[in-house]
Parts: structure tokens; sequence; C-alpha cells
DNA sequence: CAACATACCTCACCTGTCAAGGTATATTTT
DNA sequence: AAAATATACCTTGACAGGTGAGGTATGTTG
């Protein structure tokens, strides 16, 4: 267990839709603002990034296009849907909930 | 997925830690105890909280004990050790910067 | 022309969580 | 006395998200 694992595990979906909620953009591109963010201390593995675009989008709070690109890899673009932009304001709110819920249990005051 | 599960996820360890720095106590109680702290709105799983027990003693974090009751159900007590003290205090540490990594990232400003 | 960067994707596996089930003792209610 | 509730422990199987390892294809650089 790393401290890039399961304690940022649940975000990757909030991490996508913030990043979507900026501008349209597509996977490679999005690893690569979200690495340069942090510093290059935080990178999302590739295998996480598509199965997160593949929830996301069955969820109907993305939805893709091929870019047209005339030379290059071809890219798959996403865009947040009004469904997408709820479901960030909701989750923004749970992590502040998460949040205080966290600070107040791993203290070691107020133990009885 | 629920605001007390990915999003709590891989905090479990650090809460139970937490609770043993205050003092030895048994599963039951410290469930209770973490319910109370949290005005209820957050309990443990049991199967959650007996497999971290589990987890926690391989690692050398945790030991445990029978009490000693001469009435009502047996208790198995868990005691921190120090290499759980010292567990404890990195899980804080990482805690700090997953938090302000995740803050960063959620945010919706600054991304390009 | 080999290596690297860009850009996409899938599959099998691992791990933490948890619903559902179980055991046993003591107290309270009917 | 029987039933229900609270205390207190535990295991098993399934699920879901993360990820290592692998694959495909194009363009650029040494």
């Amino acid at each position: 267990m790393s401290i890039t694992s399961d304690l940022l595990r649940g975000h990757t979906d909030t991490i996508i839709l913030a990043r979507l909620m900026a501008s349209d953009n597509y996977g490679y591109e999005i690893n690569k603002s979200i690495q340069h963010k942090t510093g290059g201390r935080y990178e999302l593995k590739e295998a996480t990034l598509y199965t997160a675009f593949r929830r996301l989008e069955t969820a109907g709070c993305i939805s893709s296009y091929w870019g047209d690109e005339q030379t290059g890899a071809r890219r798959r673009y996403y865009s947040i849907t009004d469904i997408g932009k709820e479901s960030y304001q909701t989750l923004l709110g749970e992590w502040k909930t998460a949040k205080e819920m966290i600070d107040n249990l791993i203290k070691t005051e107020e133990y009885e």
C-alpha cells in the first residue's frame, strides 16, 4: 500500500471531472496536466485512467469524441456533461465531509 | 460508492491506531468510540474491523490478549506496539500530504 | 534504423470493504 | 419460562477500484 493508492482511491473520478470542468481534453494530456499540477509527485496509472473514463462515460458524467488531428496518434477527447457537473459538486461536498471526519478520527485526543 | 467506503478506504488502520494510542481497548468498544466521535455518522463494519485487526497484528503494529472478565462475553483487547506507534506517525504524515494533493487536484483553477 | 514520445486500449490479479452468515453469554421484556 | 435485545467475537464469498504487464499504431529524434 503506497501513498498514491488507497489514500487517493476513490478520488480518481473527482480529479478527472475537475480537469474537465476547465475544458475538454484527451486522456494522455489529462494525465500530463495532473502530473504537472502535483509537480510530478502523482500520476494516474494508464489502466486506472481508462477504467475511470469507461466508468464515467457509462454513468453519463462525460461524453467522448475523436479529435480530427491530421497528424500523429488519434486522440479521444472527453467532455463533462451536466450530470458530470452535478456529480462533481456532490463529490466536492463529500470530500469536505470525509476530510473533516478523517481529521477528527485520526487525532489521538478526545478518545475515551 | 458511498461516502463511507472509498473515501475512507485506507484510513481504517490509521483510525484504529489513533484509538489505541489513547489506551488498550477491545473491538466492540473501539467501534463504539469511533461511532461516538463522529456523532453516529460513521461506523466501521464488523468485517472491516476484524480484517484490519488481523492485518495490523500480522504487521506487528498491534498485539492482543484476552480480558479476564468474570461475566459477559469474552473480550479480546488490543494494544499498540512501538512499530504501531511509528506507523501511526508515518500514516499521519501521509494523510497530510495526500490531503493537500487531493485539495489541489480537485480544484478547477490552474488547470491549463 | 533504433529508440523514444505520443496516444490509445485490455486482461488478470491484488487488496480493502462489506453483506450475510455464524457462535456464545447476559440482560431485559413479554 | 420464553423471546428479544445487547454484548462480543469470528469467517466466508463477492464486489469494486487500482495496477502491472502486455498490446497496437504513429511520429520524431539521435
